[in-house]
DNA sequence: TTAAGTTTGGGACAAATGTCCTTTTTTTAG
DNA sequence: CTAAAAAAAGGACATTTGTCCCAAACTTAA
């Protein structure tokens, strides 16, 4: 459930160790804090070398539905820049976060110059839309307590993690029917 | 709603017409034909060059989630390329159909040897994902009738082009629900 | 043109989920 | 340790969506 891409990570930590470039900076948040907002234009491509992060979207009425957790190698903000778009999603930190950032130049110069980067880029994008088709239909076809149990399989630690409004709204739920699904799975000692 | 790549397509049907390579076949299927099954291994990415195709994932109740109507210029096979998978989805036509085939090696090929390709692919797997990101939490976040009018709005010939069944599996609900909704927006004279 | 077959739409009720708000539990300040 | 404040859980009812099945509309064959 918290994506991870290690072969991605390896690599960007190489690149990043090698003191001849300085392709690729580093920075810090303290959770809680936006890296980057809906909306926004973006010059960097980010890399996640520690922590948790969450990529959510806001509709007009304030709703917000979670994409996904990002952990360690997720790259994000690499959508905007081949399309040449603003943010679709926020990416907000959850925990301690320690990012890699690229600038637009250099991401491209790196996808066009070495060849490992870009089929790294191609897989991780590949990644991404295959666990998006599954995810959604799974959320589709199930109910929310399949779906719950899934989760908590796939990711034991889940409630200890994860706090409980960002579990409904990863499942696309309110919190009552969360808890309303927590609380029958218990009963059925399911969970 | 119906996905199309108008680049990708122009630039693969110059591929096609040079002569002096072979890189790429042409198939036709007529309505209703499987292109790719659920859970195959496939050898080759697919690109249609015209007609429509639906695909969808069917889970273990004989459930069907559609995740996109794909049209002109949209590839579909690479996702399995990439990670050296099984097809997640099935992809069936809709119409008659044309489709451009590529072998894998073929495919790595021009990737790594035409840098246009490969900005191709990249941005086509990047407006995927951007698709689903804002498909996904549209249709976590609004009711039925919502999701409904925004796809006939994009969309003015939905009813005449997509069978109802289709729309149903598209919207993740029953095919009842898509009628009460019908009727209601027609009642209101929304549609 | 009609009767049987087939497809499509909708009624009635059931189940799932959402809304609103109260109760219970946990945290914090003094 | 206690009272106030804050957070979490859940009751009661409303709404949405699903299930099951029957009725209406449309096809087809004789």
């Amino acid at each position: 459930m918290i994506r991870i891409n290690r072969e991605l990570l390896d690599f960007i930590g190489k690149i990043a160790a090698d003191e001849s470039n300085n392709f690729i900076s580093q920075h810090n948040f303290s959770p809680k804090k936006i890296v980057i907002e809906q909306g926004d234009k973006i010059e960097f491509v980010h890399i996640i070398k520690s922590g948790i992060a969450k990529c959510y979207l806001t509709n007009e009425d304030g709703n917000i539905f979670i994409q996904e957790f990002f952990g360690e190698g997720v790259i994000f903000g690499e959508i905007e820049m081949f399309n040449e778009d603003e943010t679709v999603c926020a990416v907000e930190s959850m925990t301690d976060l320690v990012i890699y950032k690229i600038s637009r130049n250099n991401f491209y110069k790196l996808l066009e110059e070495n060849p490992q980067f870009n089929r790294l880029v191609l897989r991780a994008l590949a990644a991404k839309i295959k666990f998006k088709a599954i995810r959604y239909s799974n959320s589709h076809l199930n109910p929310i307590e399949t779906n719950l149990l899934l989760l908590k399989k796939q990711f034991p630690e889940l409630f200890k993690t994860i706090a409980k409004p960002d579990i409904a709204n990863y499942l696309g739920v309110t919190e009552r029917s969360l808890n309303r699904s927590i609380k029958s799975l218990r009963e059925k000692k399911l969970i």
